[in-house]
DNA sequence: TTTTGGCATGTTGTATACAAAATGCAATAC
DNA sequence: GTATTGCATTTTGTATACAACATGCCAAAA
């Protein structure tokens, strides 16, 4: 029988406080900054300390806590500098993503990814943005799947959960939005026409459009005092 | 008082001892595929085993152990595919940090590089590898500096930390080390005259020169069977 | 001979108890 | 009134005990 097949999906205390732990960070409900009572946590989670202090543990290596020795836990609170400097390196990875894919994509792919593209269009007609921010996800994550890199896969991921925890809603006027849904477009023709360096050029642009919109909204939302 | 100096270098248990197997990791004591005994490891370490296993999600984190749930942790064995993936984003990393670091080198820091270059070079002269590594990690890790994103560095080590559990000493004929000291010079010119393109792109040759520097080597000790 | 079931042993997972450090507050000195 | 010291309390750090699971072996059955 092939032992790859149903893998019965096991999952230790530490993994599953990790992954709850990881939800309520992204989502906002624990705000960066804000620290984390051991003994509290435990008894909401409905584990003891230790196996909470490993998820801990975790999330830190995922960058979405920091420890200090004696001093507890505490919810990473990135800075505008931090952001800049984390959509540098993920503009770097898509490019590299974007590169790897083109010699790997498949005729089916594409297909996929046209259709990913026309769900896009339609969302973006409808104004309906957080469709529009899911399939993009959906697009992105597809493209970087099919890079077949799995290094780069987690490196991307991991980033992308450290930024989604800022919660970004950046300012998306018109022209940003109509820009975006065009780059993916382009994103496309790039992949069918097996153009690494195109593509590769396009996401680097795409990342680096998206790293301002969010800067300007950090940017507001500090001079405003909104959270 | 200055806070920011005189940081007491405080340490807890599970850092120390992931520290401690890190080095143990790198150098090859524990060597890729090594079950760890939690007991026995706890024991020889003099720590119990609730630091060591916070130690163990440290490890795993950055990519050096692996954990499985109810069958603990064993060192990572990394294939040559692993391998190609990790030296892709390395790749793509160090392009970045070239990239990033046009835009904010000064003059000293090319100086200070130009000094590295010239004991590189001397080191080559007198076919001192040990010292050329050194060296050219030395240079390296300066460029990151001079990027100055904090999170590129942090993916950069840690990815550096994965591979050198490798412990690759790839086969370096005279051609290429000649060549891979001539792409040093390259790079350094690049970097006084702020072309960051050409920058880029020759830290992407470089790292594409080492990655099959490096799965030559993996291909010949797998067939001879060296370790 | 091969397979299966059960048991003994070893190993990992989790909870808890105790130790050590940090924090907050009040009392005292200036 | 402000700063400082000492103490009580809270919180984190570590060790250990016990529970749950995995592993290897042997015996018994097919």
């Amino acid at each position: 029988m092939d032992g790859s097949t149903l893998p019965i999906a096991r999952s230790t205390l530490p993994e599953a406080a990790a992954e709850r732990l990881r939800t309520l960070i992204i989502e906002g409900t624990l705000a960066p900054g804000a620290r984390l009572n051991e003994r509290e946590l435990s008894e909401q989670l409905g584990v003891s300390r230790t196996p909470l202090r490993e998820a801990f543990r975790i999330l830190a290596g995922d960058g979405l806590l920091t420890q200090l020795p004696n001093r507890g836990a505490q919810v990473v609170a990135l800075s505008a500098e931090d952001a800049r400097h984390a959509f540098d390196v993920m503009g770097s990875l898509e490019g590299l993503a974007g590169e790897l894919a083109v010699t790997r994509v498949t005729d089916a792919d594409i297909e996929t990814l046209r259709a990913l593209q026309a769900e896009m269009e339609a969302a973006h007609a409808q104004r309906d943005l957080p469709a529009y921010y899911r399939i993009n996800r959906a697009i992105h994550d597809r493209l970087n799947a099919i890079a077949g890199n799995p290094i780069l896969t987690h490196t991307y991921r991991t980033l992308n959960a450290r930024l989604h925890a800022l919660r970004f809603r950046s300012n998306l006027n018109t022209a940003k939005w109509n820009q975006a849904v065009a780059e993916h477009r382009d994103m496309i023709a790039a992949l069918a026409a097996r153009d690494g360096a195109a593509l590769r050029d396009i996401l680097v642009r795409h990342l680096r459009a998206k790293q301002q919109a969010v800067l300007e909204t950090m940017k507001n939302e500090k001079t405003l005092g909104v959270i």
